[in-house]
DNA sequence: AGAACCTTGACAATGGCGTTGTCAAGGTTT
DNA sequence: AAACCTTGACAACGCCATTGTCAAGGTTCT
């Protein structure tokens, strides 16, 4: 245990570069940079104008990799559903998961992203 | 008798078989079909299997075509689309309209009342 | 200082998808 | 019978998502 109280764990602090991102999201950096690119995500920079993502741009970063990869939606859809969201100003996109989850258990790793973290996995300081 | 002296012409009644469908959305037969291969349309048939499509099916092919068309994406996320305005049980994707025209508008609630479609031409009146 | 990592930009390969189109063999409508 | 519908298959075109690499240079850490 020891894992006391950390109230100091801002999800919107900019805390992983590029590489370690990718790793937590299982995808290339140079993905990460299309998502940008296509102002999918916003990453924080240092003075220096290099990447930081916080633990809420890794959040959504696996929301657009649930969507591509689990469920076919492209880039564009992606996007679309992002706009939804923030004209809607609610998580609508939390409703999809009603699906998935009720399904036989032929699933492994079972998200359970409802409204909090999907698995908040103590992330390892990137002491490196 | 038995008929309001106006034809009320539902919006829900099945009237166009697929070529006329296909005319009316710029589109395939082929494409049509598809759609609902998909599951993204669901046109009524005659006893003896024949498509009929009613004015909302072409409103929700408009839709479609609108989404893939115009902003990209593909049929996996209008599916997705679709299943989150179905979820939230409104017709959320009029918010996609309130960006290329408004923009600081100012005012609270004066756009509930115009919740028509301005692209996609709610034609009232079939006379092709 | 030097190694390791980051930056942007370009180019490419792979695999998949959207759409249109056609052919076949058969049913329905007029 | 002619014209339209049905499903199913096959194909082609172009675009997209993702990964990968190369280059030339900046930043960070040991």
């Amino acid at each position: 245990m020891a894992s006391a109280r950390r109230p100091e764990r801002d999800p919107t602090r900019p805390v992983y570069v590029i590489s370690v991102a990718a790793t937590l999201v299982e995808a290339h950096p140079r993905t990460l940079r299309i998502y940008e690119d296509e102002g999918l995500v916003c990453p924080a920079r240092t003075p220096t104008n290099i990447r930081l993502y916080s633990e809420e741009d890794i959040r959504r970063i696996l929301w657009i990799r649930h969507l591509t990869r689990d469920r076919g939606v492209n880039l564009a859809g992606v996007r679309t559903l992002f706009e939804l969201e923030e004209r809607l100003g609610k998580r609508i996109l939390e409703a999809l998961y009603d699906e998935g989850t009720r399904e036989h258990g032929g699933d492994r790793e079972s998200r359970a992203a409802t409204a909090a973290t999907p698995r908040p996995a103590d992330d390892p300081e990137p002491s490196r």
